[in-house]
DNA sequence: ACACGGACCTGAAGGC
DNA sequence: TGCCTTCAGGTCCGTG
């Protein structure tokens, strides 16, 4: 479930809950994730308190009390269940009990469950001064929400780039947070294809300076719509009470292969390809 | 530096 | 019923 606006819509979930409760417990499954776990990673957070609770791009950060901070990343199958001291009875034994790999245990009896089928997230800790040197994060583009994002910085990612306009957005260095299904839905949103060459919104190019423009008003837009919807909620649940975005209903082109074109006055048909081994949707009628 | 294919995992869905 | 293939919201590594 992860681009951007779900890990936000997590994010929000689990901030509530967890900031400034002390963790009690954590523990922790047998298989590991995309990473090791990190040396003692349960006793290191076991008595501490998150003091808060920040994302960056598809990344979670939570900055504990102890000068360290706790990294996530939901891979493609990742997701949060909170429970309320209540609930937090028995640990199941069906498929989502099967994928929980870590549950987090607070002092108030709510419990904080992470499952992940795929096992393609992480989670590892970093100390808080060298947070933002840390290889997972160092490189990372800037947010697409913040005022570091626009047409200038696109224009300057793009230019000399001579891999599709798809490939490159689906690169967090260029803008983080974006994946497979808001990249789509971005392209659409500004009218250009995902086959164009990144190169051709380049600093420099005629019209470009345009484009870059169109793109990232495109990006901004659709992923605030999305954060406002809950997120996606696709083959799973998106948000931490388990409940479902509902963005999903307002894909224009993502899934929508061989259907009308949702653009106001497009007769065009929405076409899938593949690049670099995975889909994309667009309009070939509204979409150069 | 960049671009690309494959690898990492599991499960669901569809064809035969 | 079962077996096979394809596909899935991500990214990292090795090879040109």
């Amino acid at each position: 479930m992860p681009e951007l606006p779900e890990v936000e819509t997590v994010r929000r979930g689990l901030e509530p809950v967890l900031v400034g409760t002390p963790i009690t417990q954590v523990r922790v499954g047998e298989k590991r994730l995309r990473l090791p776990y990190p040396e003692n990673f349960a006793a290191r957070l076991a008595g501490r308190t998150v003091e808060s609770l920040a994302r960056q791009g598809k990344f979670l950060i939570a900055m504990l009390d102890s000068q360290e901070a706790l990294i996530i990343h939901l891979g493609m199958s990742g997701s949060f269940l909170v429970l309320g001291g209540a609930e937090a009875h028995g640990t199941g034994n069906g498929a989502a009990a099967r994928h929980t790999h870590v549950v987090f245990h607070l002092v108030d009896g709510t419990e904080i469950r992470y499952a992940d089928p795929r096992r393609f997230g992480l989670m590892t800790l970093a100390s808080a001064a060298g947070l933002a040197s840390h290889p997972l994060l160092a490189r990372m583009g800037p947010e697409p929400l913040g005022n570091e994002f626009n047409a200038g910085h696109l224009g300057a990612a793009l230019a000399g780039r001579r891999t599709s306009l798809k490939a490159a957005l689906l690169d967090q260095h260029v803008v983080a947070g974006l994946g497979n299904i808001y990249v789509s839905e971005a392209l659409h949103a500004a009218g250009l294809a995902p086959t164009r060459e990144a190169a051709s919104l380049g600093a420099g190019k005629r019209q470009g300076a345009a484009a870059c423009e169109k793109l990232a008003a495109a990006v901004r837009e659709v992923l605030l719509s999305a954060i406002a919807a809950g997120g996606s909620s696709l083959r799973d649940h998106a948000r931490t009470d388990g409940t479902l975005g509902y963005f999903q209903h307002s894909f224009k082109v993502y899934g929508r292969g061989g259907e009308p074109c949702r653009r106001a006055g497009c007769p065009g048909t929405i076409k899938r390809l593949i690049q670099n081994g995975r889909s994309s949707f667009y309009c070939p009628r509204c979409q150069h």
